[in-house]
Parts: C-alpha cells; sequence; structure tokens
DNA sequence: ATAGGGTTAG
C-alpha cells in the first residue's frame, strides 16, 4: 500500500515537472527567461530533463555564463545535457568553448558529432569542419554530412560541396535543399534553377528557397512566376513573396498579398509592419499593429524603431512603456533611439539599468559612445563586455578612425583573432580619411596577401576618399584592380568610380566609365552631372540632363543642386533661374537650402545681388553657412558693404569661431577705407577666441603628395614647385583686377 | 517534453 502510494506520487510530481518543464521552454522561445527562472527555482521536483531545458533556455537568450553555471552544478548529466550545452555555444558562436566540451564529454552521438560540424562552419573552419566529419562513426546519419554540404554551399565553394553531396552514402531532402540553397544565396540562379529541375523530390522548402533566391538577385517577376505555383506554399512562402515585393518599393503590392494570406502567423504580421516602417509610413504599420492578435517582441521593436526612424522618440518611448515583456531587444531599440537623438548620457543610464546585455546591446552602446567621439569611455566599455564579436571590435577600428587616431585603431586591428571584410574596410577608410593612403595601400594589398577579396564597399570607401582627396593616382589604381576582381558591374562602385574620376578632374574618365556601365542608375547620373559641373562644363551637363529625362530616369534634389551649381560655375544665371523654377512646378521639388545656395552664388557671381537677397529673404528653409558665405563673396567681389555686413553678421552667428568670415568683412572694410570698423571686426574676431585654419590644398605628382599651406615659408617647398607657382602667379595678375584678386595671391 | 542539418519577420 505504502509501495502503491510512493510510485503514485512519483507519478504526479513526474507529470507535474513534465508540464513545468514544458513552460519553461515555450517561456524561453519567447524570450521571456526571467519567468522561465523563476517557475525553475520554484520547481521542488525537477528531472533531468528539467535541468537540460533550462540550460538550454538560458543559452539562447544570452545568458551562456548562466548556462554553463547550471550545466557544472548538475550532479548527473546524460548525453542530452552535454550536447545541449554545446549547442548553447554552437547559439553564441563560442566554438573554442563548444570544442573542449566536446572532448571532455564521456560519450557522443550524432547530435553531438552534427553540433560540432555546425560550430566550425559557422565561423567559416571549413577544413576543421571537414576533419571532423571524416571522423563520424555513423556514415549513414545524414545530418553531419548535410552541415558540412551547407557550409561550403554557404560559402560559394559549389565543387566541394557538390563533391560531398555525390559522397555520402545516404541523401535525404534537406542534402537536396542544402545544395541548392548555396545556389540561390549566392546568386547563381541559372545553377539553381537547373538542380531544382533536376530534383525528383521537393518540398516546400526547396520552393522557398527558389523564390527567395529570385527575390535576392532582383528577378522579382520570376519570383512571383514561381510562387504562384508552389503546391502547398506555407507562411514562409508567403513571406518570402511579401518581402520580396517590399524589397522592390511596392507596398501597395505587398499589402495585398498580406490580405489574400489564408492563415497568417505573428510573422507574416511582423513582416507587414515592417514593411510600413521600412516605408515610413509608421501610421499605417501602428494601424496593423493594433489589429494583430498576438504580438511577440519582434512587433514591439519594429513599431519602436519605426518612430525611432522618423524621430519621434517619444511616442517611441510611450510604445515601450506599454510592453509588457520588454526583452533586450527593445530596450537595445530605444537605447539606440536615444543615441540617435544625441542624448547618449540617457542611453548610458539606461544602459546601466539593464539587467542581462547582450552583444547587440554592448555594441550598440559603444558604437553611441565612439561616433560622439568619445572614445575613452568606448574603450572602457569594450573592454569590460564578457563576450566580444566581430562587431564590437570592428567598431573601436573605426571609432578611433574617426577621431584621428589611426595607431589606436591599428592596435584594435592586429589583437583582433579573426578579421573580417569590415575589420578590413574599417581599418582601410581609417587610413583614408586621415591622409594615409601608403597605409591604406598596403593594408589592401596585405588584405589580399590574407586570402580577403576586397568587395565593393572596400572599392567604394576607397574610391570616395580618392575622390575627396582628388589622389587621381591612387584611383587609378584601385580602377585596375576593380576590373580585375569582376566588381564593375556593381553600381556602388561603378557610380563612386564616377564621382572619383570627376572630382579629380578626370571628366573624359568618368564619362568612360558611365558609357561602360551596363545599366546606370539615377546617382550615376547624379555623379555625372555634379562632375561636369564641377568642371565647368555646363553645357555637358544640360545635355546629360536631357538625355536622362528620354531614358525616363526622373531627376532628383541632388540633381538640381547639380544642375544649378553648373550654371553658377558657368555664369549662366538667367538659365539658372529657369532650372530653379522648373525643378520647384514641373518636378514638384521643395527646393533646400543647398539649392538657394547655389542660387545666390549663380546671381552674386554677375552682380545681382538685390535679387540674390530677395531670394534669400523668400525662402522657407532656413539659410546655412554656405549661403551666406556664397552672398558675402559676392559682395566683396561687386563692392556691396552694407548687403557684405549683413551677410557676415548671419555668418558670425552660425560659424563664431570660423576667422576667415571677420577677415573677409574687415578686408571689405579697408578696401573702403573704413579703418574704425576694420578694427571693431578685429576686435570682434579677438573676443571669439576665432582661429584662422590655414588655408591647404595639395596636388598628386608622380605618386607624391604635394602639400600647399597659404603663407608656409616658401623655402620649404621644392624649387620647381616655388617657379611654377610664380609663373602662375604673373598669369593671374596679367588677367586680373589685382585689388579684386587680392585674396587668390595668399597662398603665394 | 530537453540536443543537430535546409526557407520567413526586428
Amino acid at each position: 500500500m505504502k509501495l502503491k502510494l510512493g510510485i503514485r506520487s512519483i507519478g504526479e510530481a513526474g507529470k507535474h515537472a513534465f508540464n513545468h518543464n514544458r513552460q519553461i521552454i515555450q517561456l524561453g522561445k519567447l524570450g521571456k527567461v526571467e519567468e522561465a527562472i523563476r517557475i525553475f527555482f520554484n520547481m521542488t521536483h525537477k528531472n533531468l530533463v528539467t535541468y537540460n531545458s533550462m540550460i538550454s533556455v538560458l543559452a539562447k537568450n544570452a545568458r551562456i555564463r548562466d548556462a554553463r553555471q547550471l550545466f557544472d552544478q548538475m550532479s548527473l548529466r546524460n548525453l542530452v545535457s552535454w550536447n545541449t550545452m554545446i549547442a548553447g555555444y554552437l547559439h553564441n558562436n563560442m566554438v573554442e568553448e563548444a570544442s573542449e566540451l566536446f572532448d571532455v564529454m564521456p560519450e557522443r552521438d550524432n547530435f553531438s558529432w552534427a553540433l560540432m560540424i555546425t560550430c566550425y562552419t559557422r565561423k567559416g573552419k571549413l577544413e576543421k569542419a571537414r576533419e571532423l566529419l571524416e571522423l563520424v562513426p555513423d556514415k549513414l546519419d545524414t545530418a553531419c554530412w548535410n552541415a558540412m554540404i551547407a557550409g561550403y554551399a554557404k560559402k560559394g565553394q559549389f565543387n566541394d560541396a557538390k563533391k560531398v553531396f555525390e559522397q555520402m552514402p545516404a541523401k535525404d531532402l534537406v542534402s537536396y535543399n542544402s545544395m541548392l540553397a548555396g545556389y540561390t544565396q549566392n546568386g547563381k540562379m541559372h545553377l539553381a534553377l537547373q538542380f531544382f529541375e533536376s530534383m525528383t523530390e521537393r518540398n516546400v522548402v526547396s520552393w522557398n528557397l527558389m523564390v527567395a533566391g529570385y527575390v535576392k538577385s532582383g528577378d522579382l517577376s520570376s519570383a512571383w512566376q514561381l510562387f504562384e505555383k508552389i503546391p502547398n506554399p506555407n507562411a514562409v512562402s508567403w513571406v518570402t513573396m511579401l518581402c520580396g515585393l517590399a524589397k522592390y518599393g511596392k507596398i501597395a503590392e505587398a499589402r495585398e498579398l498580406f490580405d489574400r494570406m489564408p492563415s497568417k502567423n505573428v510573422v507574416s504580421w511582423n513582416a507587414m509592419i515592417a514593411t510600413y516602417v521600412q516605408d515610413l509610413q509608421v501610421d499605417e504599420a501602428v494601424k496593423l499593429f493594433k489589429k494583430m492578435p498576438h504580438k511577440d517582441s519582434v512587433s514591439w521593436t519594429t513599431i519602436i524603431n519605426g518612430y525611432i526612424r522618423v524621430g519621434k522618440l517619444d511616442e517611441a518611448r510611450q510604445v515601450y512603456n506599454q510592453m509588457p515583456c520588454k526583452d533586450i531587444t527593445a530596450q537595445t531599440a530605444l537605447m539606440s533611439g536615444l543615441i540617435q537623438n544625441g542624448r547618449i548620457d540617457e542611453a548610458d543610464q539606461m544602459f546601466s539599468r539593464i539587467g542581462a546585455h547582450d552583444v547587440v546591446c554592448w555594441n550598440s552602446m559603444i558604437a553611441g559612445y565612439s561616433r560622439s567621439g568619445r572614445m575613452d569611455e568606448a574603450l572602457n566599455l569594450f573592454r569590460q563586455m564578457p563576450i566580444k564579436n566581430s562587431v564590437s571590435w570592428n567598431t573601436m577600428i573605426s571609432g578611433y578612425a574617426q577621431a584621428g587616431q589611426m595607431d589606436r585603431a591599428t592596435e584594435i586591428f592586429q589583437a583582433m583573432r579573426e578579421k573580417n571584410i569590415v575589420s578590413w574596410n574599417s581599418l582601410i577608410a581609417g587610413f583614408l580619411q586621415n591622409n594615409l593612403y601608403l597605409d591604406a595601400l598596403k593594408s589592401l594589398v596585405m588584405m589580399g596577401k590574407e586570402g580577403k577579396k576586397p568587395d565593393q564597399s572596400t572599392f567604394a570607401c576607397t574610391l570616395s576618399a580618392c575622390a575627396n582627396l582628388a589622389a587621381l593616382q591612387v584611383g587609378n589604381q584601385l580602377h585596375e584592380y576593380i576590373l580585375k576582381s569582376g566588381y564593375m558591374n556593381d553600381l556602388f562602385v561603378g557610380n563612386a568610380l564616377i564621382a572619383m574620376y570627376a572630382k579629380c578632374g578626370r571628366v573624359q574618365s568618368a564619362e568612360q566609365v558611365f558609357r561602360d556601365i551596363e545599366c546606370v542608375d539615377l546617382i550615376s547620373w547624379n555623379s555625372l552631372i555634379s562632375g561636369y559641373a564641377l568642371n565647368g562644363y555646363a553645357n555637358k551637363a544640360f545635355k546629360a540632363f536631357e538625355q536622362m529625362s528620354s531614358e525616363r530616369v526622373v531627376p532628383d534634389e541632388v540633381t538640381f543642386i547639380g544642375m544649378l551649381s553648373a550654371c553658377s560655375h558657368a555664369g549662366l544665371a538667367n538659365q539658372g533661374l529657369d532650372i530653379f523654377k522648373c525643378m520647384i512646378e514641373d518636378f514638384a521639388i521643395e527646393p533646400l537650402a543647398e539649392h538657394y545656395s547655389c542660387l545666390v552664388d549663380l546671381l552674386g557671381r554677375v552682380g545681382r545681388l538685390e535679387e540674390a537677397f530677395n531670394t534669400v529673404r523668400g525662402m522657407k528653409v532656413k539659410a546655412n553657412a554656405g549661403l551666406w558665405g556664397s552672398l558675402l563673396g559676392a559682395c566683396r567681389v561687386h563692392k556691396n558693404l552694407e548687403l557684405g555686413r549683413f551677410a557676415a553678421e548671419r555668418l558670425f552667428e552660425l560659424e563664431p569661431h570660423n576667422a576667415s568670415n571677420y577677415i573677409t568683412l574687415s578686408n571689405m572694410h579697408a578696401e573702403a577705407g573704413r579703418w574704425e570698423e576694420v578694427e571693431r571686426v578685429r576686435m570682434l574676431m579677438r573676443g571669439k577666441r576665432a582661429g584662422k585654419q590655414p588655408g591647404c590644398s595639395w596636388i598628386e605628382v608622380q605618386n607624391q603628395i604635394q602639400h600647399f599651406l597659404s603663407h608656409d615659408p616658401a623655402k620649404l617647398r621644392p624649387k620647381n614647385i616655388q617657379i611654377i607657382l610664380n609663373t602662375l602667379a604673373a598669369h593671374m595678375r596679367d588677367k586680373c583686377n589685382t585689388s579684386d584678386m587680392k585674396s587668390a595671391f595668399d597662398i603665394l
């Protein structure tokens, strides 16, 4: 009797534990770790599964250290406990820790081997994964083989993937899909289609892969055709197609699809909300958010981010406050919102109050400090964070680079164990930002030696640095490199090349690149037009504008900045005015301060100062320093002291520490013989402690950068350069009215 | 009920 009762009570306790274990797992999936932990501690009858489940939940919710602690505390472990812990490390990208456990575990099964192989493939250590695959005792278990195929396929090593695929004794559908994923994820849709059609058996995952592949490669109509043929589309199929439409701006079509979905899950709702957020239609997003039956943390976070993206921080905070269970993602979202609005100290307070930071949260705070130039605080956090990922390291590298501390950036870079493309890009961009071309180029070469191929952003950032520095020689070398590495068809790279050549004064090369690009976009046109403008080719700019219109490319704000500045550089005031009018009336573009700035420059140069000033008075946007600077310059040339003084005073408000504004005004007074005024402005300048940044320019001659500082001692210059400068000065004196050009001679 | 391999949302 007693025994029976005992057994029954154990049975009931077991049932109890069973239910609690399930609860723990479910809460873990919802990200509610704290609640899961509470249940765990309140359980009187914990069994082995309870511990295993708790370890899994902790590991998957950024509490990997707690997970390990619990694992170590267990008096009895089974194989699942070991596998769960290894899976936890896999989830947190901690391969070394996983490998240590794998080495000491008492026995291994197929799960253990597959886990470890996946660990290595995720880190890109394919040789290591391959070694392990050879050692797997059970050759018929497909998971290990499949993990290996996926590893090769994701890296684009199709031949290796295919070899493993053909070698494996028993294939299942996942093996086929892993191969297929390799093709679709790497944009090889031709191969993908071939493989897909050769498959005798397909499931919805195979179809979904194809649709996603077409979406990714920009072939929306093929994606749609395939989507419509899917025998039993599931939620993933619908969401993939929806996001495909959203990606190409077809918001209304995406909504239509959403309304047609037979069964919507949370992900479907979240995808639609994210689509509206991405399109900055936050009100629409909120409407759906309020309607959706079950909100999860992604739904809440999307709305919070949506409000932040449109600058409504208060609304974001309200939503956050209403959120029932604030997980780390939501906390980080709001914290980033504070950072983006420059409220970094509030963000830091919030950071301190967060209990369990994950890597993303640490990284966001570090990025916040780093972007505001507070590198000491960034470093402090970086040192404190328990687990760093590549983003953490890269943030520090670009932070130091922006702060002009390339020695520190290099130190961080060298201390990094696994450098990725972004690390190299950050370092190279840093060198370029700090005018260290040679170091940048050396890094580019070193990067190649270490087996890392530069990507489009390597080229885009190096080219834009070359453009800003007019470093033509480096730009040319990059161009050759780009041609060799096959990135010429990338629009980012192509457009950066156009801009580089244009800014280096090589209009013909810019045109050549423009012609070589297979399918130009608006940015390509804008780069070309700005290039013409910059180099004084107004007629070419006009022609390009006509041609782009005939090809049905619709100009934007930037196009018109280019067009107006083309007119301005060529002294074509009336055409400029016409274009300005056309922009507003025919293209419904609201002029920005930059457009007005061009207009003022345009009118000011030809002496139409009254009109320039009336333009400024009539404008709706706030005038910027560039605009007042143009007006002041024009007033000096055309000797309008009264208006010049007005413009100068606005400039003193906007940039009180910029000495050149004070100097221009004081020179104007001097030229008019008003010596008391000269003294007054000089006093004002001293009062504001305005410092003069010496005028600086440089050109590249035979791979050497030659710097020129205004008023630098002539003896520091090479003799031949000084001779050229003197000759130039003589030419200028010959052509111009000396008193007007006085400032131009400052450099000589 | 807890651990592995292929597809979707922040």
